[in-house]
DNA sequence: AGCACGCCGACT
DNA sequence: GTCGGCGTGCTC
């Protein structure tokens, strides 16, 4: 139906036939449809559905569940276009506040706003579920089933069992069949009038009373200084509440929340990862008795959806979430607080490339609730926003019950002799404390026996047939896997390139610190913690909490370890191989170091032990260690952000990346070239590339960059959107991958 | 992103 | 002779 013949504007249809111009469907509406499409798609109806409901629209040959924009006005195609199949929503699925903010996010990021709007939903919203409870089929007693003996079922055993059972109150048909009753016995009963069904409704009460579960702590003035500047303020704002490790930023979110939970509001908490919920969640049970939902990725589609409403009903007072919940509609938001804002998991890697953080403050203004984001080693953007005034600072210095920071000290391993990554005085400051009944962390970062396998006799190294990498070797598993694209294959017994059998692992993992660690101390039981050895559902819960108690003395462990958790025994930290970061070509890597040993360090002592951190370095004079050391993060931080002036990156310059991928560098490359060529040309933007990633080939494709430096963002946005739309139809552009990613984080 | 249409290899 | 590989083109 693309023919110029068939097509007709809407006007001309209308007026050529006097027969549609009456037919129920002659209003156009203008619908978001979630297709990596930047614009919008027309149909027909007979009235307009209100903006912001979800309609159910033919889309090529399949149906999808798109946004009503509302009424389309100018409407001029060559197509005919279809009727829209339903209209799924009486009302706007979200508040104003939710709408205002997707279509922020979706013009800052450049993202198609059907995309956007889809990534907000639970997935049985996606999907054209009712915005609503589901009632499920429940089972009672009825008076004749109270009335009869038990006795008279004898000969029904399993229909007697039953019947007990409901006589202790009534159960949900899907508790009924999966404590093994018989679905014969349920029908039975039913037939015999004993019981009968209903349909129940989930709780919907749409207000909670507050109750203060706990007494809260004594805060030290610092604390208490905090929780009075938010209370006390006039206008909601952004604060940075930048906190040692062990300071208690928690307890002060507690307070703080307590003055707008007592108010009836609701509040949003975001958290990097979810592995630290549990603990944060029984801290809020406690303090709270009120109604606590956790948007968490265990949750099946129907619970998340549960939570979403109870969050829009008003039924939730705390909706504890990873970086997506900042999507979730409220009745009555009053806060909201984001935990580790410095945390790199709360920018999507992938698609709608959106950072929770940054959307955090925007949606604080657009509802006007102050936003609290607690660090203790904050992200040179806040810090800068600080300094700009635009957040106010909150901090606290102090470690809670009088416990110091643990000393960071420099061990120069320069010429030492390593035995899997351990220097020898490295070696014996570990007996010592290990003698003395303490515990001890060793910190590396790198999982597996052995970072590569390496022919001794030729110098071959076995490298990933789909990457710029080598294979890392898993010992245990007797395999070898690229740790960028998956890959995996049997550990060779022999050298590719000369077949000699002297393969060796070169450098070191954690499984072969682990073997390293029990054979050097055969009494002091070892315990890893990383990826590999809690890959069962539960299992890094149970190994953190066997980590706290005093059953391991010695812990081994990866980024995994520097999140949240703290180890009270643990009383030396040491940090087995840091060089790799002192000479990134990443311009984050020294802060994203700084935080990662400074997290690190903190997961160790308390007021009677105070800890030490130990840091092996080939470099121990440089700068940004001695920086670090001797003057704290918060210094650190600071002088890195004047560095960042003098050389105009981030904060102090706005960024946009361009990718591509494809299956020849050539095309990755020329695909960006043309981007290039339609970025118009502006004293105030600098445009670098393109040039290949650092891996330039991973997963088989080959991947280039293209980054594009600006010094206002709304030049930045400007520019983009100008871009973007000239780039939608360009056919050399269909053969390769691409994306942009706005305020890049990652360069990988 | 999906999904179909469309031209070239190893199989009943 | 077909089943199916993924290149390329389109979606109101």
């Amino acid at each position: 139906m693309r023919l110029a013949a068939h097509g007709r504007t809407i006007a001309a249809m209308t007026k050529s036939t006097p027969a549609e111009l009456f037919a129920n469907d002659s209003t156009v509406v203008n619908v978001a449809v979630p297709v990596p499409l930047a614009r919008h798609f027309h149909y027909r109806c007979a009235t307009a559905p209100p903006c912001g409901t979800r309609l159910k629209v033919p889309f090529g040959n399949r149906s999808l569940v798109g946004f009503s924009l509302g009424v389309a006005t100018a409407v001029n195609t060559e197509f005919e276009l279809k009727p829209i199949h339903a209209v799924l929503d009486d009302e706007p699925l979200l508040p104003p506040a939710v709408w205002g903010l997707l279509q922020w996010a979706a013009e800052y990021y450049q993202h198609p706003l059907g995309e956007v709007l889809n990534h907000g939903l639970p997935v049985l919203l996606r999907q054209g579920e009712a915005a609503s409870y589901k009632t499920t089929e429940g089972f009672r007693v009825t008076e004749a089933g109270l009335a009869i003996e038990l006795n008279e079922l004898r000969r029904a055993p399993q229909q007697q069992r039953l019947l007990a059972a409901l006589r202790n109150g009534p159960m949900l048909r899907r508790d009924i069949t999966a404590q093994e009753f018989s679905s014969a016995a349920l029908k039975a009963l039913q037939e015999k009038e004993c019981i009968e069904s209903f349909q129940h409704v989930p709780q919907t009460n749409a207000d909670w009373s507050f109750a203060i579960g706990s007494e809260p702590l004594q805060l030290n003035p610092e604390q208490a200084l905090a929780v009075a500047a938010i209370g006390a303020a006039s206008k909601p704002q952004t604060y940075l509440l930048e906190g040692v490790t062990g300071s208690g930023k928690t307890e002060v979110y507690l307070q703080a929340m307590a003055e707008v939970l007592r108010k009836g509001k609701q509040v949003l908490v975001l958290v990097p990862e979810i592995g630290l919920t549990p603990q944060t969640l029984r801290r809020f049970q406690k303090r709270f008795a009120v109604p606590i939902v956790m948007l968490h990725s265990a949750l099946t589609d129907r619970e998340r959806l549960d939570a979403w409403l109870d969050a829009k009903n008003g039924g939730a007072a705390i909706v504890i979430g990873t970086r997506s919940a900042i999507f979730t509609p409220f009745k009555r938001l009053g806060m909201i607080i984001v935990d580790e804002e410095h945390d790199n998991s709360l920018k999507q890697q992938e698609g709608f490339r959106y950072h929770a953080r940054d959307l955090a403050v925007v949606r604080g203004q657009k509802e006007q609730v102050p936003v609290i984001l607690g660090s203790a080693t904050p992200s040179l953007e806040s810090i800068n926003n600080v300094a700009q005034q635009r957040y106010a600072h909150l901090q606290l210095t102090q470690r809670a019950g009088g416990a110091k920071l643990a000393r960071q000290t420099v061990l120069d391993i320069k010429q030492l002799p390593l035995k899997g990554g351990l220097s020898v005085p490295l070696i014996e400051q570990m007996r010592k404390e290990l003698e003395r009944g303490q515990q001890v962390l060793v910190f590396l970062n790198r999982r597996g026996y052995a970072p590569a396998l390496l022919c001794h006799e030729c110098g071959w190294l076995a490298q990933c047939r789909r990457c710029d990498a080598y294979y890392t070797v898993h010992q245990r598993q007797q395999m070898l896997q690229c740790h960028h694209c998956g890959d995996q294959q049997r550990l060779p017994k022999q050298c590719f390139d000369c077949g000699s059998t002297q393969l060796v692992g070169r450098g070191t993992g954690t499984e072969q610190l682990e073997q390293t660690l029990a054979d050097i101390f055969p009494e002091f039981p070892v315990l890893r913690i990383d990826r590999d050895s809690t890959r069962r559902k539960g299992s890094l819960a149970k190994h953190l909490t066997a980590a706290t108690e005093n059953k391991y003395p010695i812990l081994v462990g990866t980024q995994m370890i520097a999140k949240g958790h703290h180890f009270p025994h643990v009383t030396l930290v040491a940090l087995l191989d840091v060089d790799g970061a002192l000479y990134s070509s990443d311009f984050r890597a020294a802060e994203r170091l700084g935080q990662l040993i400074t997290q690190v360090a903190g997961r160790a002592g308390r007021a009677s032990a105070p800890g030490t951190v130990v840091l092996q370095t080939h470099h121990p004079e440089h700068d940004l260690l001695q920086d670090l050391i001797h003057n704290g993060y918060a210094a650190f931080a600071r002088s890195l952000l004047r560095e960042r002036q003098l050389t105009q990156l981030p904060p102090f310059a706005q960024l946009a990346l361009f990718r591509a991928e494809a299956h020849e560098a050539g095309q990755a490359q020329s695909a960006l070239e043309i981007i290039a060529a339609q970025l118009p040309e502006h004293p105030e933007v600098f445009v670098l590339g393109p040039m290949p990633a650092v891996m330039e080939r991973r997963a088989g494709r080959y991947r280039y960059q293209l980054l594009v430096q600006c010094q206002q963002r709304g030049l930045r946005q400007q520019l983009l959107q100008h871009t973007l739309a000239k780039l939608e139809n360009l056919p050399e552009l269909r053969r390769v991958r691409w994306s942009l990613d706005v305020d890049p984080q990652d360069f990988s």
